[in-house]
DNA sequence: TATGTAGATAGATGTCCGTCGATTTGGAAC
DNA sequence: GTTCCAAATCGACGGACATCTATCTACATA
């Protein structure tokens, strides 16, 4: 007949018990987060971030020579942001003779903003 | 008295035409955008994203032993993770024996959510 | 054809990041 | 006290990143 003993926390450990419930992280999720992990890397520097904030209020299209006064860098360094946003599916460009347009692509966000809610 | 000429593209930017609409950046912004931007980057890796979408799944605090076998990466490295996470404001921590148990700060995310609507 | 101009690319540089193995810290158990 | 254990910290290394200057590419003007 069995008696109800406390046991110690090192019993507790060799019968099973657990520090918490246990953990276990979906397969499907690993390449959703791949993406989102992808975009908020993009998201994660204050110039692209503002960048994005500044194409958005726009909703138009806006021309790279009114993007460059906006921040103290230089037009290459403003340049390489952008295709950093670009190649994260960010933003696009369209260009007209001698400039460039960038806009912000229609629900480019929307995955990772539906995860932060 | 004047002529309606057309003007060509140099005249025209010569007489103060624009490419697009002229564009400002509210100063109100800034550290606005800085404070976004470093939560952003804190949610830019992959191993990151998934430790705060496992946390906020699991409502409660979860053991930091349970998170480990979750990633291949070593047990440092998750730590180094953790306290980025930490550091960004975005989970915390607490001791309890040889235990630590991370949860997601509620509203952490709020101010970069709520920008990406 | 030659000149000017907007934007992109190339190359260099210093810093930060992700990862690891080894060690340290602080509780708990014997 | 000594041993065991979970988690954090340390030190190192290779690769990525932000920035610059200099150059290149298109296109438009003359």
């Amino acid at each position: 007949m069995s008696v109800d003993l406390e046991l110690s926390p090192k019993q507790k450990r060799a019968a099973g018990e657990r520090c918490c419930e246990p953990v276990v992280y979906p397969d499907v999720q690993r390449d959703h987060a791949l993406r989102m992990a992808e975009v908020a890397k993009a998201l994660g520097d204050p110039i692209r971030l503002q960048l994005v904030d500044v194409l958005h209020k726009h909703a138009g299209k806006v021309c790279v020579c009114e993007l460059v006064p906006l921040f103290d860098i230089s037009q290459p360094t403003l340049s390489h942001h952008l295709k950093k946003l670009r190649d994260a599916g960010i933003v696009d460009s369209e260009r007209q003779g001698l400039w460039a347009y960038y806009y912000v692509i229609p629900d480019a966000l929307e995955e990772l903003s539906a995860w932060l809610s």
